[in-house]
DNA sequence: CAGATAAATCGTGTATACATCTGAATAAGA
DNA sequence: TCTTATTCAGATGTATACACGATTTATCTG
């Protein structure tokens, strides 16, 4: 009746040694992200541990960690359910990313030493690189570096922990934008401007730059969220039929 | 050998039926914040559970809890350790608090409707009757109302629970401020202003002031951390003997 | 037949038992 | 005596069992 995962191992980067939990983390917020599990969707124990064939221990664990990702939510002694992804919760959680990522491009601009700057432009060259040959997959890698460089450039750790911890938050609507290449070009184009500002240390340049860089996935990925939308309903259709 | 703890529910909101491991969590963050668990010291789940009187099950999920609030680190296969605070990750931590607040003011300046704005200013007026008062606890609790407040009035949940939970991270610290009355005092007057941007509307002010505000409690939550190192020093020479 | 109440069913919360890993102490060898 | 291997104690990771609570179904009463 339900589909069993045939591996709970990612093929990548299974070289260092990552708890079950993580892995049944991993694996929820990618069924939460693709739809398989709705908004609302109750998340049983008993039921997880069946169908990935563990005991209800790491599950809960994995249940407590996506609890904390914000992406499912426990209410006591009633059980986890997903989280609703409704557009004025994407738009807030876009709004938020936008502000947290012009501060992050602000102070940058201001602190970063001259070394960081320089990684930030080769960084900035290599994805050109993948622009042109239109490797996706790699442009989502280096972009993800690109802009840890400007979280860390700010040499403020706990601004860069919340900031990561925002963007796990959206991630899973982000990466719709990377199949498009056209988005893939603008992307790469706006990246040309921030690079420019931190380069010349144009605090309000970068802020504002990076405020719209990021709010310019929103739309698109307002899109996603509809077509997913469709999906549900298809698939509701079917389930009562 | 071990000294128990009496009970593990707080005195205070009492009434809603919260979880074992919740109550573990806030024992060992009040732990951690007084200093009795001191930084880099390895919190192990048998010696907790005798504690506390429980089995590791919750003490695993309340250090679990624990970790996700940063003020702990697992290490898979090798415990969880309490993280360290050092002046630089304090310094960190409020710059951070510092600008999430001045960014929730200028949103929340920008905002508010007229009956939030009216809340905010009552919730100020009942703040300046516990600082006749000198009523440090009821000040706290209604210094968070205000400030909660204010993170609502952006009309974005993300950003209420980021600025939330980078304040639960900063609170150990932050809470010492109250034990001076000069403090408070001076607390409520930068209050005074901050109500007053808003009200008006000014946004920029509002942001200045709301930063202000919060890195005016760094100096003095680095003092406390400078005593917290000597009583630290204490035990270490008491242990060593 | 509608509503309320009681019993059964199922999931969560907690405890206990077992497996695996880590770090250290000890023993063996050069 | 120092280095290295091995063993061993203890902690973490996982599985299983039990207790509690919630929800649902069935029964009873009006």
């Amino acid at each position: 009746m339900i589909e069993l995962h045939q591996t709970l191992s990612t093929p990548s980067q299974q070289s260092e040694p990552i708890g079950i939990a993580q892995q049944l983390c991993q694996a929820l917020e990618d069924d939460i992200v693709k739809g398989k599990l709705p908004p609302g969707k109750r998340l049983e124990e008993p039921l997880l541990a069946k169908r990935f064939g563990v005991s209800r221990t790491p599950v809960r664990e994995a249940l407590q960690l996506l609890t904390a990702t914000e992406l499912a939510e426990k209410i006591p002694n009633r059980g986890v359910y997903v989280s609703l992804a409704t557009p004025e919760r994407l738009t807030a959680m876009f709004e938020s990313m936008a502000e947290l990522e012009g501060m992050c491009g602000r102070l940058a601009a201001k602190r970063m030493t001259s070394g960081e700057r320089h990684n930030l432009e080769k960084l900035h060259h290599e994805l050109a690189e993948t622009v042109r040959l239109g490797d996706s997959d790699n442009y989502e890698t280096l972009n993800r570096s690109f802009h840890n460089t400007l979280y860390r450039g700010t040499h403020n750790d706990v601004l860069v922990d919340v900031t990561l911890a925002v963007r796990r938050r959206v991630a899973p609507f982000r990466r719709v934008q990377f199949q498009s290449l056209t988005r893939l070009a603008s992307s790469h184009e706006e990246h040309q401007g921030i690079v420019d500002a931190i380069l010349r240390g144009d605090v309000k340049a970068a802020e504002d730059l990076l405020y719209g860089h990021i709010m310019a996935v929103h739309e698109i990925s307002q899109e996603y969220l509809a077509s997913l939308r469709d999906v549900s309903a298809q698939n509701d259709r079917a389930a009562a039929k």
